[in-house]
DNA sequence: CGTCAATATGCGCGTTCGCGAATATTTATT
DNA sequence: AATAAATATTCGCGAACGCGCATATTGACG
């Protein structure tokens, strides 16, 4: 399932999501992108200062990819997964 | 059209994009999402540690959206695009 | 309950942000 | 070629990063 992100928070729940999904911990995905377990747990929190090189490299470690797209009317399903 | 990334400089030049679709100018962005033409100018050059803030905020500001999602195999038409 | 794994939080350090303000430098436009 | 607009780059500043390292705190499970 994708995830759809407008805030620091909504991109860390997609991140934490998908680490979850393969059964992979904050440590685990940490040492894959050469980050501490203690900055994974901030990029999950949605910290809005953290590094976009940060998010990317937790993408590339969880093989993900990002989309950028002009904003679409969120359906009933789509604002449920914003909480 | 939507933009892959998976590099903080495709994200950038995604921004830029759609930025320029939209006839604005980094002033402009700038002004929406409260941050200077220079910080705007590094967002879309890539700088890997430009903060999570400022992409949320420009997306925000050029009414557009994230999906974060599994890397899809990539097709010549959207390798195209990564140059 | 007790225990261990997982996650969150703290300190000091070096680095780099974004800021205001200003100035190159590049890119139209005529 | 000349001018103006847009973009890139620099300075000093305060703030916050991510780091190693260490320690709470929380969660899961027997």
């Amino acid at each position: 399932m994708d995830t759809i992100a407008r805030t620091p928070q909504q991109v860390g729940a997609g991140i934490r999501r998908f680490r979850r999904q393969k059964k992979l911990t904050q440590r685990d995905l940490g040492e894959k992108m050469h980050a501490r377990q203690a900055t994974v747990s901030k990029l999950e929190a949605g910290e809005p200062a953290t590094q976009l090189r940060m998010l990317m490299d937790a993408l590339a470690g969880l093989d993900l990819e990002l989309v950028i797209r002009p904003r679409t009317k969120l359906t009933a399903e789509a604002i449920e997964d914003l909480f």
